[in-house]
DNA sequence: TGTACATCAGTGAACGCGCGTTCACTGATGTAC
DNA sequence: TGTACATCAGTGAACGCGCGTTCACTGATGTAC
């Protein structure tokens, strides 16, 4: 059963409508970057084929296939940005238990949106230098991952200021806090095999982020 | 100036002398790899053409082209696992000392030979499951990508047995910090424009080993 | 010392493939008069 | 209320490309007798 879903026909948009085609696009490319585990999978004949349409299409929409990948990332980032905001306001008052929970939803989003956060963090955007996508340029994803990275910086430094974290410079160590959740993320993802200590996010995350061992959290 | 090099042509080896093609075969997709900054500049066709011999003479030496992937992962393992060990034991007696060395020794590693690191830990051996390269397996692969990780753990032990980390169970703990490692080797190659603190490595070195801020360090 | 032969290292032409991209087009739909 | 027309969304055929891989082969070199 390894048919590859072709819609095989679909009705044209009205006049006015055609930016449906683009959310379109957007979701098969997403669908068989999920499914294929390979960015590569991603080609402008396979997303039509699997939306119902011809290849050409996508022109009307998007400059080139980098430019697809590269609308995927923009809305990745940002959906990581906002949730990561979300977890963390979610969790109370404790700035702890905000840290961590933000953390927890890092890691949550990479498990389970393994190969998009592939291609977000995988150095796709190295040759990326001039794609745009619409509006959608390299320099609005990367600020969109910084708007991430913020929100732990927040947290680790109301930690600091009320004592629970001996970090003594928030900013540098949110970074490092940041390269460990990473680092977990993206093994775990690559190296699904390799026997992972069952603490392994709390003893990332608390050694980065300078708390005292958790007690007391949920 | 984009030539591609091409060895016009090049002398058949003597008989039993076969597995001298294997080296050079090697060797050309060592440097394809690290001049294409790109896993994908590695095809058997760019392979024969750099040497200067036909596509298919491939074959006598390795059974497909994931296979001289493969192949080249187990060189860069095997390196890096004995390069731990040396400046590890180059780093003296003082086991703090020696922990530093041999991370530095693993960022150092990433940082020189960056298309090489990512194809170590990119995750291209999901899909490896079933290849072999003569006698090289994917088991084997992994085998010594953990001879790497002891170097770490075997230091790490010796940091708390020495009381100069505060690590409970530096087996776990050697993870977490080769984690932050990979991290940071990671991104730097993939982010490099990123403004990383200056001090980042140190960062997360001293607090995943759970030593004390670095003092009397070389 | 000579000769037939097996082996080895590597070749050249060809295959089918899926790809990104281009081009000129079609036909429905809204709009101006 | 009707009609000409511009615009819009999408099509179908074709291009050239480099790729992995196959096949039958060539010719040098060592070995057995």
């Amino acid at each position: 059963m390894d048919t590859e879903t072709d819609a095989g026909s679909r009705a044209r948009n009205r006049r006015g409508e055609g930016t449906l085609l683009r959310a379109d696009i957007l979701a098969a490319a997403a669908e068989l970057l999920a499914a294929a585990g390979d960015e590569q999978a991603v080609t402008l004949r396979a997303v039509a084929r699997r939306i119902g349409i011809s290849a050409p299409s996508i022109y009307r929409h998007f400059a080139d296939r980098q430019a697809i990948l590269l609308a995927l990332a923009d809305d990745a980032f940002a959906e990581l940005a906002s949730r990561l905001a979300a977890d963390s306001a979610a969790a109370g008052p404790n700035p702890a238990d905000r840290l961590r929970a933000a953390c927890t939803g890092y890691l949550d989003f990479a498990a389970t949106r393994p190969q998009l956060y592939r291609i977000m963090f995988g150095g796709l955007w190295n040759a990326a230098e001039g794609v745009r996508s619409g509006s959608v340029t390299l320099a609005e994803v990367t600020g969109l991952g910084r708007q991430a990275l913020r929100v732990v910086t927040g947290d680790l430094a109301a930690c600091a200021a009320a004592g629970v974290s001996a970090s003594t410079d928030p900013t540098a160590d949110a970074v490092a806090l940041w390269l460990g959740l990473h680092g977990l993320a993206h093994q775990r993802i690559v190296a699904a095999a390799f026997p992972w200590p069952a603490d392994i996010d709390e003893r990332v995350v608390t050694a980065l982020a300078h708390l005292s061992p958790s007690e007391g959290n949920s």
